[in-house]
Parts: C-alpha cells; structure tokens; sequence
DNA sequence: TTCTGTTTTTATAAGATATGAAATGCAAAA
DNA sequence: TTTTGCATTTCATATCTTATAAAAACAGAA
C-alpha cells in the first residue's frame, strides 16, 4: 500500500463520511462510486480503504470489496479528527509570514524554495493556490510580488462592505432557488454549534462553518460569479483570522443570526431574508464580528470594544 | 542584444508611450526609470532601447544614453501598432477551443503540451493565468477540469446581474473620491471612440476601452475588492467576446451613456452616477448590448434582435 | 554624483532521465 | 452483469544539466 498525499485526504475524508453516518453500518463500500465522489481514479481510492480496513472502520471480504464495520472503533472518531492531513502547511507559513512582514514584497521563486523547502512542483502549486487567491503575482521579469491586501484592518471592513453588496443581492436574483436540502443541512450546522460547548469545537471549523453557511445560501441565486467572488474574498479574510482569536459570545450571535436568516427563507419570505442578511453584515462590520485580531497592538484596539 | 519575450513587450509600451507623447522630442530616457517603471532591471530595457533605436524612434549618444528622436518616423506608429506582440497566443486558443467544445471537459497536461506545443513552464503559466481568470481548476488526481462558465448566453446575463451588483453600490463607497485625472482621461477615449470612425479601430481596442472605463470607475471606491472581483468577471467576458461581433450603433450609444455617467461626476452627483449606472447595465443586459454572439446560432438568436 | 556600458552573478527555462503515483484495462470472482 | 484485484499504461514530479534571460555590481564617462 502506498500512501500519498491524496490517498491520505481521501482516507480522511472519507472516514469522516463513514463517522458522520452517511453510509449505514454493513453497506458495501464500492471502490468505483467511491472515485467518482472524490473524482479520482480508483488507485488511491484502493490505499484509502486499505488504511481504513487497518483503522477498523472497513472491514474486507477477499473478492467482495470493503464493508463498513458494524461496530465502528471508539477512538477512530477523534483520531481522523485530531489527524486532518494539513495540506500546505507552507501555504499558511508564507501567508502568515507576509502578514506579519517577515518577507520582503518582492521575492524570487529560489527563495521560497530555499527558506520554506519546497521543490519546485509544490512551489508551483503554492503560487497557483496564492495567484488565485489573490495576494501574489508574478513579475513581468524575474521574481514574484506579494499584493498589499489584507493586511489591514481596513481590509476586513472593505470586505464586508463588499459583501453587503453582493449577498443580499443574490437573494434576489431571478435564479435563486429555494434549496430545503441545503437549508436544513445548514441549519443542522448552526443548531449544533450553538448546543455543543464552543470550547470543544476547534476554532478552524467555526471559521469555516461560518463561510459555509454564507456560501451554500449564495449558491442558491444559481449565479455563479456572485459565489466565486464571496468564495474570493472569504479565503482572503481566512488568511487573516487564521491568527485570530475568537469571541465566544459573539460567535453565538452571529449563529442566531443565521437560524434567522435561514427560518425566513424556509418560508419563502425572500425578500425579508434579503434584508435581514444587509443587516446581520453590516452588523460584523460594525465592529461586533466573533473575531479579534492579535498581530498588532493597533489594529486590536481598532476592532475590539471592550470585550462586556 | 537579445530580443526576449520581455524585451520585446518593453520595446512595443515604450514605443506606444514615446509615440503618444509621454516624452518630448529629444529628452534623454533614462534607463533606470523605464526599468521602474516596468519594474524589471535595465537589461531587457537595455534590449528595447537599442530596438526602438534600430526603429529611429530614438537616438544614441555613445556614453550618454538615448534621446526620443527630434523627427519621429512615419511609419513607426502603424508599425507598433500593427506587431503588437501577442502574449499567449496560445492561451487564447484554448480558450476557443474549450468555448466551441473541440477540448473535452477534462484534460491532462500532456495532453495540452502536445495539442498546443508547450512546454512545462509555458504550460504553467497558461493554466496560472486560466486559474486566475476562473475558467480552470485542476483535479485532485491528475489532469485539469474546465469549469462551465461563460459558454452560454446566459452567461453574460449573469455577469451583467452581477455587475449591477457591484458597480453602482461601489460609488457609494465611503472610501470613494473624484480623480479629475482618471475622469478626464475616460472622457477623452469615450469622445475619441464617438469622433473616431469607428471602422478604423480594430475590436480589441473598442472592447478594451469598455471595460478600461468601468474598471477605472470603480477603482476610484478605493476598495480593491470591488475592483478585482470586476476585474474578473470582464476577463471572463472577454474570453466570450474574443469571438464576438460588434454592432457599431449600439456601441455609440453605450459611449454617450458613458459619457452621462462621466458628467455627473465631475459635478460630483455621486448618487445620480450610481443610478445611472445601474440603468446603463441594465440595458446592456436587456439585449441592448453593441455585442453579437457568433459561435451558435442559437444562442446568437437569443441574444440579438433584428439589426435595425 | 548620476548615468551609461559592461561584467558578473543569479534566476528561471528547457530538456533528459529516473521514479513514483494515478488512471486504465482486463481476467476472474461473485 | 457488476465489481474486485491485479497488471499495465499513462501521467506527473524530482532531479540534474545546460542554456539563456534578468538582476545586480561596478568601473568609467559625463
């Protein structure tokens, strides 16, 4: 059995799927269906369930393929929780570093490889990552620029000016769609966050349920570019509370907010959904957003009242 | 000398701003200033300044440098105009090809090195830059995936809903300001294209000057979100309209309104901008647009009513 | 000093080969 | 039939070398 990079991330993914109950306790795990959820081919789809068959979530019968295990192992739960392949640690490290003004503007490719060692495959793969979203670009000679944003607190206001016009717009596109799928799953999310004790829940995931819940909604206008633009600037403002701190009190809130949002919706009232979204950014905007900065004296007495 | 892909690019800018009168007859041209102006190094500089020589455009004096010729020649503005060198050729073309289904929706690298005659890193660049625009993303596993955007008519409906979006709210930015510069500078294009016969400026130009003015507009919000999230989605359009035909009567049309929206600026109707703004997009998105589709009949019926 | 002209150094591109990982094809089992 | 398990093919990365382009350093002219 080999173990890639990508056969790692599907293992996990795909425990996380089995741990979350998608599939029932016995069923047939088809290698096949499995590639086409992930679109991969079958071979690191074949490592991923070797390495599960090992963990004992699976279990294999010699020419009938893999099983799910009646009786899942206690432990497996937190350790593909613990155990989240990080993907490009170095991503954050460069980002982080930026942010922080421990990298000059300018920078050549061999630099980053040297300082960060990287080869030149996974650089390439970084600066694509970078490029896409938004904080890099190459030179026209030799060397690549990092883009002055989000490295402000003025930058997570003009974020969210931007998105005030942008989310509660695509509520009113002439596509959108009521989705109770979506909403339900979405609602799921919020509930759960506002019942388990924050504390156990890791501060990456309450970031990312957040952009989630806002994204799934503004995928339902079934215009494309109003999502990729939210997606834009949100992995922009991810690069940014990657070093936050996180307001509990706050954060409960803002969930309130959401179940709002998404029970007006459920009724159809749209438009009132559409309003009550301006609102619940522009209130983020106005200094009452779940997260607190800690990479500059100013810019924390900036955004924070006191904590009350 | 050398005559690289760069040096050529600096040699055609230079000569475009030597041309149209940046520098005056017979000033010295410093080698390090254009080097900062394209932030490069004086090398590939070098290299176009002893082209732009060749082409009489200047003058060298051994030790002292070169000087913008007292006597332009005649030939040189047609010529620099004509070779425009063009970048990626390549990248267009895939770009066709994807549009007009001859490329299937997934591919692999080697695949595109061989159809296209790429190298690795040419390839690299091409699929950075697909990336960037949003018209590309590569697969877990091997290979890269062209996502559905921008193929259909109703593609452009969708850009232009969400135009309407972002750029009148992005007038009513706190942060936006009058440049009379950018104001005056949109105003002398939009007149020239009115006085111009149209006929004479090749279509690139005439769609570039579109958005040069809707981009230079919104810049002035002075919130970068807004601008590349704009930025963007005309990157996508242009892919579309690369194809495209242009009705001339419209395009007057759409230049007079500019030319509405420019007025009420300088007078500082920030508001009334914005709402006529927001109408001019909205006709453009009513079939109104100097745009004809001609990659499908279909959707060239949908979008065109009679010429009339 | 400032700027040019030239040299030196460094950075990226290109090409070849070896290796490893993913995709695909196919026989055999269910 | 469908699906597995394995074999084969294809694709992409890692690494090295050479070539070339760009950046940086520097001497000397203005």
């Amino acid at each position: 059995m080999r173990n890639s990079d990508l056969s790692d991330r599907i293992t996990h993914q795909l425990a996380q799927d089995i741990l979350s109950g998608t599939f029932d306790r016995g069923q047939h795990i088809r290698a096949q269906s499995i590639a086409d959820r992930y679109s991969v081919s079958r071979t690191p789809v074949r490592d991923a369930l070797i390495a599960l068959e090992t963990a004992g979530v699976l279990e294999h019968k010699q020419n009938r393929g893999y099983f799910v295990a009646e009786t899942l192992p206690k432990q497996a739960q937190e350790y593909f929780q613990a155990n989240q392949p990080e993907k490009n640690m170095e991503y954050h490290r460069i980002a982080e570093d930026w942010l922080t003004d421990r990298l000059p503007e300018e920078v050549t490719e061999q630099l980053l490889k040297q300082r960060y060692g990287l080869t030149k495959a996974k650089l390439n793969e970084l600066l694509l990552r970078a490029v896409r979203e938004g904080w890099m670009e190459r030179k026209d000679g030799y060397g690549w620029r990092f883009l002055p944003v989000a490295k402000t607190a003025e930058a997570f206001d003009e974020i969210y000016r931007f998105r005030m016009a942008i989310e509660p717009t695509a509520m009113l596109e002439p596509g959108f769609e009521i989705n109770r799928t979506v909403l339900d799953d979405q609602r799921r999310i919020q509930e759960h966050m506002l019942d388990a004790d924050l504390k156990d829940v890791p501060p990456e995931q309450l970031l990312r349920n957040g952009s989630l819940f806002h994204e799934e909604l503004i995928k339902l206008s079934n215009n494309p570019y109003f999502f990729t633009a939210l997606q834009r600037v949100n992995q922009m403002r991810r690069l940014m509370e990657y070093r936050a701190e996180i307001n509990r009190d706050r954060l409960v809130n803002q969930c309130s907010e959401h179940l709002e949002i998404l029970e007006l919706l459920e009724r159809g009232e749209i438009a009132d959904a559409s309003y009550l979204m301006r609102r619940h950014l522009s209130g983020a905007l106005k200094r009452k957003s779940p997260i607190a900065w800690n990479w500059s004296e100013e810019s924390e007495r900036d955004l924070n009242t006191p904590a009350g």
